[in-house]
DNA sequence: CGTATATCAGAGCGACTGACATCC
DNA sequence: CGGATGTCAGTCGCTCTGATATAC
């Protein structure tokens, strides 16, 4: 069981009065000079910006921000998108397998599968082996579709990775994969 | 303004019908031997790890799952920790400031704060030039909860980029900001 | 019989929109 | 007065949980 969320409950928290008073200031943590009403001109995020947490979301947003209308034109939101291209690449993969492959839960994935059955460009077929199981295969216009729609979207890594040279560009994936991989 | 989902209404959805049928197999994009009922062994997932967008959130959200748990411990979610972190740094920010340094919106402000400030962790005050701005600051239950919390990251962070050594972790940093300050 | 796959129904949370009061 | 800041109310979509039907 996968369950992220099950440390959510019941979390300790830390009371205010329960805090230890700060003696006198301590060198390498002191606090600011007290200042009744300070001003800030530059916000300082230096902080923030050693975390890889923090700096994978933020370019993660950016990145998809610019991915969503570019995938509208196709009436596609990025995990429709990335759903149809594992089946356009693995025809025949069960709904278990793709919810493992994009760390999906399957009741996310139904209704999903169902709209783009419905709207004709995914077909599920029942399993050889397993009667439980479905499979799913892009139809001939899914096929047609995931083609535009794959180049469109390695267009957008131009755009997206701009400020990236080509070998910084492999760096970023190799070291992102590296992250997700591992843990 | 700064509005994504500008171009989220209204997409054209584009028809199945209007997908020009595929001639003869091409070259460069063949369709597989036509299989009515393949399976899958191995997931094979290339073609989205080529793109920055999936991998950044695929890493964002293995980290993030990291985060949470431990952030629980201080009562604190990811976006909760950012905040305090940056009102930290910055003693006197203002609202607006926060929510353009952290790309959040106001509305969803609003009530993180006024949670933070029932718990005592940081306080409102008018600004000292402009009467519509309030300057937040830490109370020092605030600071020693930060102090805690972010030396707790830190430790996190050993954790999570674990698989990667010291420089590959600062060039991740790098190139990771490179992405979301271009644009 | 227990387990696994696919599905459905509902709660919970966060993001966004639009409107409003207040102050520049 | 127009513009900006902070706030509030409501909508929407996504995620997760729990329960069910069917097949191994």
């Amino acid at each position: 069981m996968d369950r992220r969320a099950r440390d959510r409950g019941a979390p300790r928290l830390r009371a205010v009065d329960t805090e230890v008073a700060r003696p006198s200031p301590p060198a390498a943590d002191a606090l600011p000079p007290v200042d009744p009403a300070p001003t800030v001109d530059q916000v300082d995020t230096s902080y923030l910006q050693t975390l890889v947490g923090y700096n994978a979301r933020r370019a993660a947003l950016t990145v998809i921000g610019l991915f969503v209308p570019r995938m509208a034109e196709y009436g596609l939101r990025p995990v429709d998108f990335s759903i149809l291209s594992v089946i356009r690449h693995n025809p025949g993969i069960t709904s278990k397998q793709l919810c493992s492959a994009l760390n999906l839960l399957p009741p996310n994935l139904v209704g999903k599968i169902a709209a783009m059955d419905k709207r004709g460009l995914l077909v599920r077929h029942p399993h050889p082996s397993d009667g439980r199981a479905l499979g799913l295969q892009l139809t001939p216009a899914g096929h047609a579709l995931m083609h535009d729609a794959e180049q469109s979207a390695f267009e957008l890594e131009r755009e997206a990775a701009g400020a990236l040279s080509a070998s910084e560009r492999r760096t970023l994936l190799r070291l992102l994969q590296k992250v997700y991989s591992s843990n």
